[in-house]
DNA sequence: GATCTCACG
DNA sequence: GACGTACGTGAGATCC
């Protein structure tokens, strides 16, 4: 039926919920979800379909009707909608999203307490007639046939994609012939029938044939059951005449208010422009990028507004920076911290590594949009550029005005406002803080908010979590950057040398930015229940990987340069000898010079290929030394040798801090996006261990003095935990029995009894098991073991079939991340994989590696960090003398005085066995050692 | 800064 | 039927 001749102004009543719900599984089985995990397809939807209704209909009044509280349906019939399911988690945090957009829209919305959106349709409808206007009434519910009468007619908006479904007037003209009956008669149809959806019951045993014939012949329900002896049907008149009292009752349920106490404001409901810039933000931030510029098309800014850039560029935001100068000034700023019991804490320093940095300033945000500056150990340079003018002491230069020394007593105050755990500290990558002001001998204590490890849990696969990057995308606001401040490259000067107000503005923004960004994710996790797994993993973690850090590890350093030496040697002589065969001198560590040599000169096949050119990585080199060329095997030494040298052996002595002796890596905690740890400056996670010289490094890494090293490592730790989820009986059955998981698996591959396991079965089933946790297929399986495609493929099907709940396990992970957009470890900790939406069947189908791997790779993280944790507590309280000092995945290293070894093992076992209960043990094996390649 | 290679779990 | 083919990291060397 087409649009019905317009004869009025209209007003167009949109059932909000209606919209919402067919939106958003119109895309149920395939969501759109934004890269930060966010469910958006029913905002999408009503988008969508508001700058149709908008531009297409051009309606003269538009409202956004929604439910408000309990109805009194509900009273009067308990079990009024109470077989509806629960709306969908991800559906129910896209609701205030709505609203934005609605807002944005500038249509009002609607809504009155403790009645559903019908009612409050219906008398609007009403009152609209009454003014004068015409009521369409949006909505795809047979209910709201009742209200159609002249000048109210119903919408249902169609559908979009490739289920498309037309838009659909009914009015008077064919209401009676959709449905069967008149509007009139709608209540006593639907009061007849039942509405399964709300839990109408009806009456059992009348369907819609027999209603509309019951209709027909006496008209309402009333006189349906006047008469209801004269009804000839058996059927009918039994039931009629046991639910005659359901059937008033259903009657009532079904009818819509049209009596509430609302006015018509015609005037706020009168259709106005979008707010634009609002609308415009909403769309980028829910990354409708298509949508953003058909409306920006559509809807082009009039020349009154256009131009002005405010649009576009970044705001800044408005913020009351100050610097301090005074004792006095710093004890109120104090008095203020502990009166609002949290503040936002940042220290400026001179490095970026805090265990080289020194203090020259702090900052502290108390309330949101003031900060002050607090500048103790800031210098200029004089005109001769280069003799220091001032230092510590506020009178050693009269152009600076540093504040007492951070340890005179009139700044004790603050020390202990930073050193009462009862303030709770905010902030943005506090580790780094935590060091710089324990190497004060200040320790920082209250710990409750850091922004950086907020946003990595909130968004764990974010590129960064920089505050410059941070505050630009949720607060819209382009910081001041530290190359503004200090410049950048050969001229920059030590952020001690940055002039004082410079630096104010500088340091004071990152610590009202911070006490913002904090205000924002921490309602946020909330909502997404990560609470936990922050207050209660990464929070605590935040300590221990400072204490860690602090703690930093001894290497030898004669070994290291005897190493050095023999390495350099092996080197030169595998030079001669590469050149030798290659028939001239080149540099070998030349990729492009390598490939003329190998597939050029000598014209050996390529293997494999990278974007730029033929590959000469070890797979191909191992593949030709296997067809006889003396080169590649040359090469691989060599490479094995520069390698070790390069990056270890000779790098290492190098970072020694020359403070404390010994050797400090960073572990970053907001990188992986699993979950995992990382380390660098340097990476002491990947030493070398899997070849003999490359082992050899490790003995070069030695406790202190009277000390030993204990090592501790999850035994299988991923596969457990793939046993844990997936309940496999076989599986889990074999972890119980505390044999060897290899063994067990290579026995139900084969099918041979665990005694005839040869170590080839063993090895290759070993392959198999890791292959799984990666989602290998038969491809790369053949390639690693060496064997046909197509045996390959025959052992991953055997491994299914021996555990099927593996297979059920892995899909089920695939299928969420389809459906929801995200996968989750133990403690809830989510990766979103949006790749697994993508069109691309690579693409896609490394989305589904990452959503089988992230539980499992995760949840390992999971449980060795919340081990982490509880060691570090005890060792703290003084429980063993050991100290904390690398992870390294599933691994973790402590040194303890010579003669604690023993208890320290089992104390650390103790604390990674017991850190969850899972289906399967957990099991965890240690070693002692003088030096870390003794303790395997 | 991008690319390649290779070290670890 | 082809696609391209195992997850997660960091560092050093070379090239452009």
């Amino acid at each position: 039926m087409e649009k019905p001749e317009k004869t009025r102004e209209r007003l167009y009543l949109i059932d909000g919920y209606a919209l919402i719900y067919r939106a958003f599984f119109a895309l149920i089985s395939r969501p759109l979800v934004s890269s930060r995990g966010e469910n958006t397809s029913a905002a999408f939807g009503v988008a969508r379909f508001l700058i149709k209704i908008i531009d297409q209909h051009q309606p003269d009044y538009l409202g956004m009707v929604f439910d408000a509280g309990d109805s009194e349906r509900v009273e009067m019939y308990p079990q009024y909608k109470a077989t509806r399911e629960k709306m969908p988690d991800e559906l129910a945090l896209s609701i205030p999203r709505i609203r934005q957009l609605v807002e944005a829209f500038r249509i009002p919305v609607l809504e009155l307490q403790g009645y559903e959106a019908d009612d409050v349709i219906g008398t609007l409808a009403g009152k609209a007639v009454d003014a004068g206007l015409e009521a369409v009434i949006v909505s795809g519910d047979k209910d709201f046939y009742q209200l159609i009468r002249p000048h109210v007619c119903l919408l249902n908006p169609g559908r979009g994609g490739p289920t498309a479904v037309e838009e659909e007037w009914v009015d008077e003209r064919n209401a009676h012939e959709r449905l069967g009956v008149a509007p009139k008669h709608v209540v006593d149809y639907l009061g007849l029938i039942g509405d399964s959806s709300d839990n109408v019951p009806g009456v059992s045993g009348i369907g819609p044939k027999t209603a509309i014939q019951l209709i027909e012949q006496y008209g309402s329900i009333e006189d349906i059951i006047a008469h209801t002896a004269e009804i000839k049907s058996k059927r009918a008149r039994e039931a009629l005449e046991a639910f005659a009292d359901s059937a008033r009752l259903s009657r009532r349920l079904v009818t819509i208010r049209e009596d509430l106490a609302v006015d018509l404001d015609t005037e706020a409901l009168r259709v106005r422009e979008p707010d634009r810039v609002a609308l415009k933000d909403l769309f980028l931030d829910l990354e409708f990028n298509t949508l953003a510029r058909e409306f920006a098309a559509a809807h082009p800014t009039a020349p009154a507004d256009a131009g002005d850039g405010a649009e576009a560029a970044p705001n800044r935001l408005a913020g009351d920076y100050r610097l301090l100068s005074t004792t006095e000034e710093v004890h109120a700023l104090v008095a203020q911290a502990r009166e609002a019991g949290r503040f936002a804490v940042d220290t400026e320093t001179d490095s970026k590594d805090p265990m080289r940095a020194t203090l020259c300033g702090i900052s502290i945000g108390v309330v949101v949009g003031e900060a002050f500056y607090l500048p103790f150990r800031h210098r200029t340079r004089g005109p001769d550029q280069g003799e220091l003018l001032g230092d510590a002491t506020p009178d050693a230069d009269a152009g600076v005005r540093n504040l007492p020394d951070l340890h005179s007593p009139e700044m004790q105050p603050l020390l202990d406002l930073l050193e009462d755990e009862t303030i709770e500290k905010v902030g943005q990558n506090l580790k780094y803080d935590f060091l710089v002001f324990r190497r004060e001998g200040i320790d920082l204590r209250g710990i409750a908010f850091d922004t950086m490890v907020a946003s990595y849990i909130l968004e764990p696969g974010r590129r960064e979590h920089g505050m410059d990057s941070l505050a630009l995308q949720h607060l819209d606001h382009r910081t001041i950057t530290y190359e503004e401040v200090a410049g950048k490259g050969k001229a920059q000067i030590p952020f001690a040398e940055v002039e004082l107000e410079t630096a104010c503005n500088y340091a004071a923004e990152d610590a009202d930015i911070t006490l913002r960004l904090a205000d924002k994710f921490g309602p946020e996790m909330q909502a997404l229940e990560l609470d936990h797994l922050f207050r209660d993993v990464e929070l605590p973690l935040v300590h221990v990987l400072a204490e860690m850090e602090y703690n930093g590890i001894r290497i030898d350093e004669p070994f290291f340069a005897r190493m050095s030496e023999e390495l350099r040697a092996t080197q030169s002589q595998l030079e001669r000898e590469i050149y030798a065969e290659a028939g001239e001198e080149f540099n070998i560590g030349s990729t492009p010079q390598l490939r003329e040599i190998l597939f050029g000169k000598l014209g050996l096949p390529v293997i494999k290929k990278t974007k730029t050119g033929a590959s000469t990585d070890v797979d191909v080199l191992q593949a030709l030394a296997a067809q006889g060329h003396r080169l590649p095997t040359l090469l691989m030494q060599y490479r094995q040798v520069d390698k070790l040298r390069g990056t270890y052996v000779d790098a290492l002595p190098l970072m020694v801090n020359p403070e404390t002796g010994r050797i400090h890596t960073s572990f970053n905690q907001t990188v992986a996006a699993t979950g995992r740890l990382s380390s660098t400056d340097p990476n002491l996670q990947n030493i070398p261990i899997r070849t003999e010289m490359g082992a050899e490094i490790r003995r070069g890494f030695i406790p202190a003095e009277g000390n030993v090293f204990v090592s501790a490592d999850y035994s299988q730790i991923e596969l457990r935990i793939l046993a844990h989820y997936s309940g496999d009986e076989a599986f889990v059955t074999a972890f119980r029995s505390g044999a060897d998981i290899h063994r067990q698996t290579a026995a139900l591959i084969f099918e041979v009894p665990v005694e005839s396991v040869t170590k080839e079965m063993r090895d290759r089933a070993k392959t198999v098991n890791f292959g799984i946790i990666y989602g290998q297929g038969p491809f790369s399986l053949a390639q690693q073991l060496g064997i046909s495609q197509a045996e390959a493929k025959a052992f991953i099907e055997a491994y299914f079939e021996r555990f099927p709940g593996v297979r059920r396990y892995l899909d089920e992970q695939i299928e969420l991340a389809r459906t929801r957009g995200y996968v989750e470890t133990l403690t809830g900790r989510r990766r979103y994989i949006p790749e697994i939406q993508s069109r691309n069947w690579n693409v896609r189908a490394f989305g589904e590696r990452a959503a089988t791997n992230a539980p499992i790779q995760g949840s390992s993280a999971d449980l060795i960090k919340i081990a982490m944790i509880r060691i570090q507590n005890d060792i703290a309280a003084g429980m063993v003398p050991a100290k904390m000092l690398l992870q390294v995945h599933d691994e973790l290293l402590f040194e303890t005085p010579i003669g604690t070894e023993d208890a320290v093992r089992e104390f650390v076992r103790e604390r990674m066995e017991g850190a969850a209960t899972l289906n399967v043990p957990l099991k965890v094996a240690g070693g002692v050692g003088s030096s870390w390649f003794e303790t395997k």
